[in-house]
DNA sequence: TTTGATGTAACTCATTTAGTTACATCGAAA
DNA sequence: TTTCGATGTAACTAAATGAGTTACATCAAA
């Protein structure tokens, strides 16, 4: 299963675009999401180095790059999960059989493209849409 | 990252189905996947109580239950990965919170669109597909 | 200069994964 | 019927990851 960060990550996207005045401290955020100060701060340094957000050090607040409707899931799955690939492939089969010799290839196509379809659907949805089904819709 | 049992599980199975008229001991099988025979009869168990293969106690051999072409990527997945949901979400958010009170359903359903959509790439993909993708294909 | 915030290193604890040892049990051949 | 080689499975280990926590250097602003 895939870690909480990416679900941690949306929670506090949302909280910064729901409250774009407000200068949200990490103890505020972390209040939210119930966990503690630190696991956010990572995380909103993970969101910073990846472009999704900009803070000032010593000075609450974080702010947005850019709209919530350039802001995919996809981006913010990138930031906090590095990881290139979805799929683990075993290492080392073995090259003198026909079915190990091959297999990490196959297995590269079959996974790429599932993740690719991952991706896509991830990339179809914005912080936009998190917002208007936390806000709008029931 | 999805662990490596996927993968292994794939490796298993296109051995069995390119050899169906021999009895594949999990020793011969793990020296292809290059790990130990108990990793092997492990996930062979999963395999089995997934339905997907046939095996006696005592007795050398697997056999599948069904043809390649029957068998997708997502059986399979599902064979090996208990889980079911692909994605975690942090538990007890703040419900005194705007956000927090609406985020895990909202995650839910984005998690789950992500997901169906890997699931239904894993689906259109049989091992009848990783077989001739090793054998006929370059 | 004091206060309250961020940024980050370092540590802990729980969980998961993969590998391993050990052994009960079964099937088939001697 | 005994022996041999296989499966099935429990139990242990070691490494990696994840999440929470403490501690503290640094910065912004009053």
């Amino acid at each position: 299963m895939i870690n909480t960060r990416v679900a941690v990550a949306i929670h506090i996207l949302a909280l910064i675009a729901s409250k774009p005045h407000e200068d949200l401290t990490s103890e505020y955020i972390a209040s939210s999401v119930n966990t503690n100060p630190v696991v956010i701060r990572r995380l909103l340094g993970m969101l910073k180095k990846a472009g999704l957000i900009q803070t000032t050090a010593g000075k609450a607040g974080a702010w947005l790059t850019r709209g919530p409707t350039a802001i995919t899931l996809l981006d913010i799955f990138h930031a906090v999960e590095p990881n290139e690939s979805l799929f683990a492939i075993h290492d080392n089969p073995n090259t003198h059989c026909p079915v190990g010799k091959g297999i990490q290839r196959v297995l590269d196509e079959a996974f790429g493209a599932a993740q690719t379809a991952l991706e896509e659907r991830l990339s179809a949805e914005t912080l936009q849409d998190i917002l208007h089904r936390l806000f709008v819709e029931d």
